[in-house]
RNA sequence: GGGGGAUUUCCCGAGUGGCCAAAGGGGACAGACUGUAAAUCUGCUGUCUAUCGACUUCGGUGGUCCGAAUCCACCAUCCCCCA
């Protein structure tokens, strides 16, 4: 099976500019092709997975990846899929975040010599001279058309800024640059990206007279349609500092029935044989799924060790007896509770397994709370400073708990 | 530039002087049921104390009043209409 192949059985593949011409590209390995990163925080997130999956299975493919990351894009913020504007960045904000992108892709594609680089837009975009690109490019697009493109339309009600508005242009010119000075060929990109990537092939159509082409990537939603990639509106992170191989490992172990394969198909490596081989599976057996799932993209992002530990802390946590070792563990300070004796409250919140103490109390009188296995039933129940040195597992709910040491 | 409107707790959205920590919905969280899923049902959702209660919150600042999310002034941001 060939690459191209492999993506559309992978359901990796939403729109084409050119489906023949862009198979032919990626099959004989001769696409230079980019994508592009807006560093709107200081790490990748599970959203930005896939797209880094695809360059991988493309780089495999003998294809040559531009990972462009949008230190000038991100001055002026994608307003795509947006209701509203987008918080404005400061430069040095941009900077530091664009520097962390780099240090997470590097772990993942091969930055090596003639096989992928890394590029920022902040290169050529933030020397642009007004009246120059409004002449030089500014021309070939037309206010009517854009208006008309579907990322722009959720904000015609809320509004949208002169600012966001020059988000297609300046997309379409690094791709007309990239074209020019790197011979990239193809773009890709989320499938909310699509106006923007036409606008750049249209733009080298106009400048140069020669085509080049763009295809979007199947945005990765659940069966309600909803994004994936985050909880409760946060998102999953790709640094560990901010969301643990473990948590990271129960998301992917978390997700539903309907979504389990789909995920597996899209964003693991496994051989599409062996997926397709799971697709009968149903009820429970998902649930094994579920498991390599979560295995897999934990070893892919942190590595075969961590994923692991993961794996043997969420096994341990959810069969009968608790594995005290394998649990994450806060340490607090035994001078902070001076009369010697901590109650439940405090030992939640220190935890930081609940936000206050009312939070706390809530979760205990619903009798969400255990220590060491024992169901706590009252918020006064208080312990002795000196029992907790070896620490105790405490659990709020069924998935949250930690170890709590008291020195 | 002129005129009109908006800004409420995580989100949407009610609230036009005391009965407002603020309706309703969503989400989140906890419990039951389960397969660490979904659906369903129940509880719960500012903080501190937990008993009465105290404190902070309704874009910002200042004011009127015994008392303000609610009235006034100014500022900020956004939307709509006319240019």
């Amino acid at each position: 099976m060939q690459i191209y192949e492999e993506l559309v059985a992978r359901g990796l593949i939403a729109q084409t500019t050119n489906e023949a011409e862009i198979r032919e590209l990626i099959n004989s390995g001769k696409a230079v092709f980019y994508i592009g990163f807006d560093c709107t925080a200081d790490s990748l997130t599970a959203g930005h997975f896939m797209a880094l999956t695809l360059m991988k299975r493309l780089q495999m493919a003998g294809n040559k990846p531009i990972a462009l990351i949008g230190g000038g894009t991100t001055m002026i913020g994608d307003p795509s899929g947006r209701t509203d504007m987008r918080k404005m960045l400061t430069k040095e904000d941009i900077d530091h975040n664009a520097e962390c992108f780099k240090r997470q892709m590097e772990r993942f594609i091969d930055f090596g010599e003639g096989k992928a680089q890394m590029i920022n837009n902040a290169d050529w975009l933030l020397n642009l001279n007004y009246v120059e690109l409004l002449r030089d490019v500014g021309a070939c697009f037309s206010v009517n058309n854009m208006l008309r493109a579907e990322c722009y339309k959720q904000r015609m009600e809320k509004g949208l800024s002169f600012l966001e508005f020059n988000y297609m242009i300046m997309q379409s010119y690094d791709f007309y640059y990239l074209f020019q000075n790197y011979g990239c060929n193809l773009q890709f990109g989320g499938d909310d990206q699509w106006s923007n990537m036409l606008g750049g092939t249209e733009l080298i159509r106009r400048k140069l007279g020669k085509d080049a082409n763009a295809m979007t990537i199947t945005l990765l939603t659940d069966s309600q349609g909803k994004k994936m990639g985050k909880t409760a509106g946060n998102a999953v992170w790709l640094d560990p500092n901010k969301t643990s191989p473990f948590e990271f490992y129960q998301y992917w172990r978390n997700v539903g029935d309907a979504d389990v394969l789909k995920c597996i198909r899209m964003l693991t490596f496994l051989p599409v044989e062996e997926i397709d081989k799971m697709d009968g599976w149903e009820g429970s057996q998902l649930n094994t799924a579920k498991e390599i799932l979560a295995y897999e993209l934990t070893k892919l992002v942190h590595g075969e060790e961590e994923a692991n530990k993961a794996q043997a802390q969420a096994r341990a946590l959810f069969s009968a007896a608790s594995d005290t070792d394998s649990a994450p563990t806060v340490e607090l300070s035994a001078a902070d509770y001076a009369d010697g004796k901590i109650d439940i409250l405090a030992l939640l919140v220190g935890a930081e397994l609940c936000a206050s103490r009312s939070e706390a109390r809530r979760a205990v009188e619903q009798g969400g709370v255990t220590v060491d296995g024992e169901k706590v039933t009252d918020f006064k129940t208080a312990y002795e400073v000196s029992d907790l040195a070896d620490g105790k597992l405490i659990k709020r709910g069924k998935k949250n708990f930690k170890k709590v040491v008291v020195k």
